[in-house]
DNA sequence: CACATAGGTGAACACTTGTACACATCACGA
DNA sequence: TCGTGATGTGTACAAGTGTTCACCTATGTG
């Protein structure tokens, strides 16, 4: 009836995820949306949904396998950018925030989905953060920067870096997009954070014997 | 026309609350609860719902007071337990999952609040692990467990020990509340965490000047 | 005792929800 | 060329939703 133009494939499913994603941008909460909200937000009849997605929680698991690439695009930026030693913390976190706010919605998501209500996708996030925490290690390793942390040490470090940030997600995303005052506050606070973590790590085997 | 028994009063209020828990705690998410759902779990007619909140949100607010309250007696607990200096962090990690665990649904209500959908909610448990953070200053002050520490930085310390907490809660909360093994990793984890914040804390200054 | 008030109840409303079914249209391989 | 499968659409329905209304009953204060 109505007329159908051609498609480009997958085109449908884009639009399905965008507009779940957007949902959570405006302040929804992943675990309260329902299948015909997501299809009249995307413009689409609510059965077209079903082509695609077994559930909303279905939707949410490929919404983690984005993320997931996002993390990436993120990490590869960081390892680019960050010149000297001496300001790799600061800088780290300066590209972490600038990701989160070009990306707010996914990060909403992610920040949501760790307590969410799917226990899939909750552990489907936790697994991105472990990946996270691991390359991190990698990097530090290779870099030489934690050569007196045994490996077990040296991936508690990494993760408790991971978990900091992570929670500053929470504080970045509860403030508004552009009041770069706050955004700012934020950003120093988390500096701090990893900074009193790294002092830690630098210690801790002098410390903890 | 159904028999009214006397009701003390308040009785269909917490009826209420602790319906909503009880969903909580069965997995299901706070910002996905409707009123029927609430008043069908509390065996009660929707219509009351509305003589004691005006919405689920509002409802929301006043499980923030009482998780409050929960977090006072926790603290309290922690105060009169903590016998040598030493095992500080050890014995504190293990008074908080033992409240975790015995009152699984509230900080399961509180882990999801914090990426909540209600700004109020969110911003109520905020508070509350201010007001967390600042006793447990005043706590290692009164110690003098900190006294190299300018209060900037020890205030900045002991949000980061409340983080560190916070997010334990999210892995405490999603293992088997009796898979006891995998709770003492969680407990064994903390502490861990925590004393690499203090170690962290103990170098602060001698090492960021 | 009378009465105001708080709290509990059932029926009804206008919507929204998830899901199923039948059908239309396109792209493409046999 | 003709299927055939993937993707889109419209209609339908039973069930669940938030909220309002009028009404009932227990309780405590004057």
């Amino acid at each position: 009836m109505a007329e159908q133009q051609r498609r480009r494939p997958g085109e449908t499913r884009e639009k399905l995820m965008n507009a779940a994603l957007a949902l959570v941008g405006k302040g929804r909460h992943f675990a309260s949306l329902g299948i015909r909200e997501i299809t009249r937000q995307a413009g689409v009849v609510p059965t077209s949904f079903y082509r695609h997605f077994r559930s909303v929680d279905d939707l949410g698991l490929q919404l983690v396998d984005e993320l997931g690439l996002v993390l990436r695009r993120m990490m590869r930026e960081a390892r680019a950018n960050v010149l000297q030693a001496d300001k790799l913390i600061e800088e780290s976190v300066g590209i972490f925030v600038a990701h989160a706010q070009a990306n707010r919605s996914f990060f909403l998501f992610m920040a949501q989905g760790l307590a969410g209500e799917s226990r899939a996708v909750q552990e489907g996030i936790r697994s991105e953060m472990r990946f996270f925490a691991s390359e991190l290690a990698n990097d530090l390793r290779r870099l030489r920067l934690a050569d007196h942390l045994s490996d077990a040490d040296l991936d508690l470090t990494c993760d408790l870096v991971v978990r900091t940030v992570a929670f500053s997600l929470t504080d970045l995303l509860s403030v508004s997009e552009d009041d770069d005052y706050q955004v700012g506050q934020v950003r120093k606070r988390t500096t701090r954070f990893l900074q009193m973590v790294f002092v830690g790590a630098a210690h801790w085997n002098s410390s903890s014997a």
